[in-house]
DNA sequence: AGCATTTTAGCAATCGATTGCTAAAAAACC
DNA sequence: GGTTTTTTAGCAATCGATTGCTAAAATGCT
């Protein structure tokens, strides 16, 4: 039906070459100014949209951006996305994104689709499934920019932008400025990076503080919210129970609130609490909890960044370092930790 | 660098010509078995994949949808996107994200890109802003596959997918059956269509039943929390108070919740309390807290289907009507409407 | 064997934008 | 006025896959 205007169009209804339209059309100084604007109200005029497809084909450039991650529908992802679209909005590029499901095989296949669809750059953060780097050495041989993000293959020699857990540090510092002695921390399934991460800054962290860390103060296997409950009721039981929790994710908070409240213990004055990731609800509780936040947004921003920087780069050196970016995460205290007292 | 393999690459390796390198890889009739087993075994060894670029240039289909909703980061449009994804994958079509940021200037300029970018379908979730259709007309003039998503232009014919109160009026039948007998409702911007309407439904629920709508009962303006708390305190403080809350939106069951303890109001004994979307954090309260599940993901898978539909509708007939099809809510019941002495 | 029919594969144009090169027109110079 | 230089615009090839048409090869038939 209404086939769309092309730049043939435009040259046909000015009586001018197709070259001249393309080149008046960005302003090329092979045209004269007033042809130009000539041709540019023209093409206004006849709703010319040039054809994505054609230019891409031709100039090797698709001004589009792979981005694959575990799930869409995730907090952390959806925010990351969020800021990959800002700045790649900005500089008129678009972004197709894949899911893995966490699955090894489907990562391989979304990573298929993209360099087929000529993608600049593959951004990814790796399905839990994960294990080998073969995929992504495609990615790379075939000369496309690869960045990865969050849950990164560490040996694979690639631009990264990744967390710190600076946040489980600061976390530690604000709890003992407050007063509170035996901190506690609710661990989260250990063969995933990020989780054994966190659980190994609290533990340098105390070391940090020259403060003997209690394994039964570990609680490693809260995977759900029934788990954290188990595991909190167990460590507020304790005859010398502790007097902070510093939990990996902020569900397993939402089990410390239950349980205190169940045994009457009173947050912050007798516990205190900090999660992890910042979740929308972390404000909308009762105390509200303190929280790290993994600047999520600042690290899809950074991780866009990292692509026009490197092809900046590329201009003046063919070869340019892999650079790895490191988004610093910050503990926002609220009143689950902070004591009326102090 | 390394320039990727094209047919052509296939074809003089083979001694061939690309049109039969082209016809062999898709096993068309012109071309024997066996040479079709000799090019796809060729192509796989000198690891070849299509351009997409190219080939959609000469066929005029992309495989892409273009979808833009306000946010990316929020939890119902993420889920719905979600559901897209998985639909559009099977089916081996990608999608490009957009996000109008609730602008209609982003909004057009969306639509701009991916018209661009020759997607085959535009999904769409009006942005706030938006209340003129010209945009949209021009993705229908373009003979783009148009297809609007809960937040809709319910004057232009398109295909539609959008949700349904159903959810309302279901907790309206369980409060009543639970003994609740003066219901209050949360309204949330009456500029939002969705808000209103839920509004409208719990106003029609209340008929429906035959009970008198008290307006004292209907908080129109819990837009954030703090105000949500406002309202809800008002609610609860008056002399014949409301002995139940159904909330247009999740946060504010939680303002609830923190009011009624605040006033040392049972919930759900003196007090019980539904919300709207079915948020993550819902069944992690205490008490886990009623809510309305909308299917979001659903509604993607939906969304995504009713392209294909179409698509296949087309072959036999050109103008196929329009179809609105509704995802019905539904009330899932939690400890915080669940009296227990019932 | 000789002719008709079916299979199989190649040719060349096409999709729309881009770009190196060339040619024509305009401006500048002596 | 004539020649050189600069502007301006057109020609044609190109990116890679697809496809209608044609030609050659293989097969079937009498």
């Amino acid at each position: 039906m209404s086939k769309r205007t092309t730049i043939h169009d435009i040259a046909r209804a000015l009586n001018l070459h197709s070259s001249t339209v393309s080149r008046g059309l960005k302003n090329h100084s092979y045209i004269s100014e007033s042809t130009a604007r000539l041709i540019q109200q023209t093409a206004l005029e006849m709703n010319y949209k040039p054809n994505a497809n054609a230019s891409n084909l031709r100039t090797g450039d698709s001004h589009l951006f792979g981005v694959i991650v575990p799930r869409i529908n995730m907090t952390f992802f959806s925010d990351v996305i969020a800021g990959i679209e800002e700045v790649a909005n900005r500089k008129n590029y678009n972004i197709i994104i894949c899911q893995s499901h966490d699955s090894f095989e489907k990562e391989e296949e979304c990573i298929q689709t993209l360099i087929n669809q000529n993608v600049a750059c593959i951004m990814i953060s790796l399905a839990a499934a994960t294990t080998t780097d073969k995929h992504l050495k495609e990615i790379i041989a075939r000369d496309i920019q690869l960045i990865q993000f969050d849950r990164v293959n560490e040996k694979l020699k690639t631009n990264k932008v990744v967390n710190n857990e600076d946040g489980i540090f600061q976390a530690i510092d604000h709890l003992l400025l407050q007063g509170y002695q035996r901190i506690a921390h609710l661990a989260g399934p250990q063969n995933i990076s990020i989780y054994w991460k966190r659980k190994e800054a609290f533990i340098a962290a105390l070391r940090k503080k020259q403060i003997i860390v209690n394994k039964n103060l570990i609680a490693s296997d809260c995977f759900t919210k029934e788990k954290a409950v188990t595991s909190v009721r167990r460590l507020l039981r304790m005859k010398h129970r502790p007097d902070a929790i510093i939990a990996s994710a902020d569900f397993m908070t939402l089990a410390a609130l239950e349980v205190a409240r169940e045994l009457n213990i009173k947050v912050p004055e007798e516990l205190g609490i900090c999660g992890y990731a910042n979740e929308g609800f972390t404000e909308l509780t009762t105390p509200a909890l303190s929280s790290i936040n993994q600047h999520s947004f600042d690290m899809g921003v950074a991780v866009a960044n990292l692509f026009f920087d490197q092809v900046k780069d590329k201009d003046t050196k063919e070869n340019t370092r892999k650079k790895e970016i490191i988004i610093h995460s910050q503990l926002i205290t609220r009143s689950s930790s902070l004591r009326k007292d102090k």
